[in-house]
DNA sequence: CACGGAAGTAGACACTGTCTACCAATGGTC
DNA sequence: GACCATTGGTAGACAGTGTCTACTTCCGTG
């Protein structure tokens, strides 16, 4: 069933996949990884040098996964690219609060501040797949700076409707008006 | 100079205050907060049943001293609502920029999940300061999903700014456009 | 067969947060 | 004034953590 003889190195990112999405981001220590792995303490140092760096590389799985999520929604690409924006939009925070603990792991700030195994830049290519729609629904416009701005806003909603904080000021329950918000903020109010 | 004798209670959060300002958040040690006040390492116990009710007694003066500048910042009032947000923003990201450790501790995520000390609700005066204003720049609109969307934004903005990935994506080199646009965005294109 | 390197084990170290037993002072009550 | 209880702080223990280092085990190659 599951590959027992993946290859420690994989095998330590699988286990910190698994696990932060069940138990949360705390439950990452390096031993319970190694335990959960069934294999000594000291092994993941023989690829991961350290502690920072394996949960540099579950983080980049998340990236992988939410990329993939959003090529597969967006499928053959004959939305409009606004139409393509809202449905990235869509599945990045459904992502983001589905799984939050790994949410919140991609995002850590000694993570990406370090940049360990590149991590920042792993995260680049969902970046770019959203500049090139933003420059493409409203041509008229700096597409980079509206892309970013869009992009905060998004990370923005996708935090604080995660501990409450957008539930509270808007008195909503579910966060489509604050991604419709958003998105005809940043892209122009669309005639339906 | 330093009010060495002004209670435990407080000398421990200004020790904490003053740590995360020059060492960062990872300095934060329960232990080292108290080696740093003078006072065994069980002491802060008294006060503080646990590590993390410190750490959110931290980060409320944080979210205090937010309000203060902004308020400062705002003066008697007599600008129009619009600027007033534009000056808020602009407090706020120069804030989060300048006490990057501070910001960072403020919205950790254990710290208002919990919602210890009412962490999440002292800082909701802030929000509810920009609310107002949004509602008398835009009356028009539905003030409090504008200002928690807007909210988001600027949030989002100072994290990604943060760690430089705005700074990739846009390819800008100071936060003025990104906040000039998030404004616009929400609270429509002013004449100027 | 010998050897060398790769892969993993096991123990030590310093450090952390929490818990518990103790101690010293302080102030109120009889 | 003697007693006692409460408050505020100390000190040591405990389990857990990340990192480092010495050691074993195993396998392929010469």
């Amino acid at each position: 069933m599951s590959e027992r003889n993946a290859g420690l190195r994989t095998r330590l990112v699988d286990v910190g996949v698994e696990l932060v999405t069940t138990e949360g981001v705390q439950a990452l220590s390096l031993r319970e990884i190694a335990r959960r792995a069934g294999v000594s303490h000291g092994a993941p140092r023989r690829y991961f040098p350290t502690h920072l760096e394996l949960l540099s590389a579950i983080a980049r799985r998340g990236f992988e996964d939410l990329a993939a999520r959003g090529a597969a929604a967006l499928g053959d690409g004959t939305e409009s690219p606004r139409r393509q924006v809202a449905t990235l939009g869509r599945v990045y925070l459904d992502f983001a609060l589905t799984h939050r603990g790994m949410h919140e792991l991609m995002f850590r700030h000694d993570l990406l501040e370090s940049n360990t195994l590149g991590l920042r830049d792993a995260s680049l290519p969902v970046f770019g797949m959203l500049v090139d729609l933003v420059g493409r629904a409203r041509p008229d416009v700096d597409a980079r700076l509206v892309a970013g701005a869009l992009l905060a806003n998004l990370y923005g909603i996708a935090q604080l409707w995660t501990w409450g904080s957008l539930q509270l000021i808007t008195g909503a329950d579910d966060f489509t008006p604050l991604l419709d918000a958003a998105i005809d903020a940043h892209l122009g109010r669309e005639d339906r």
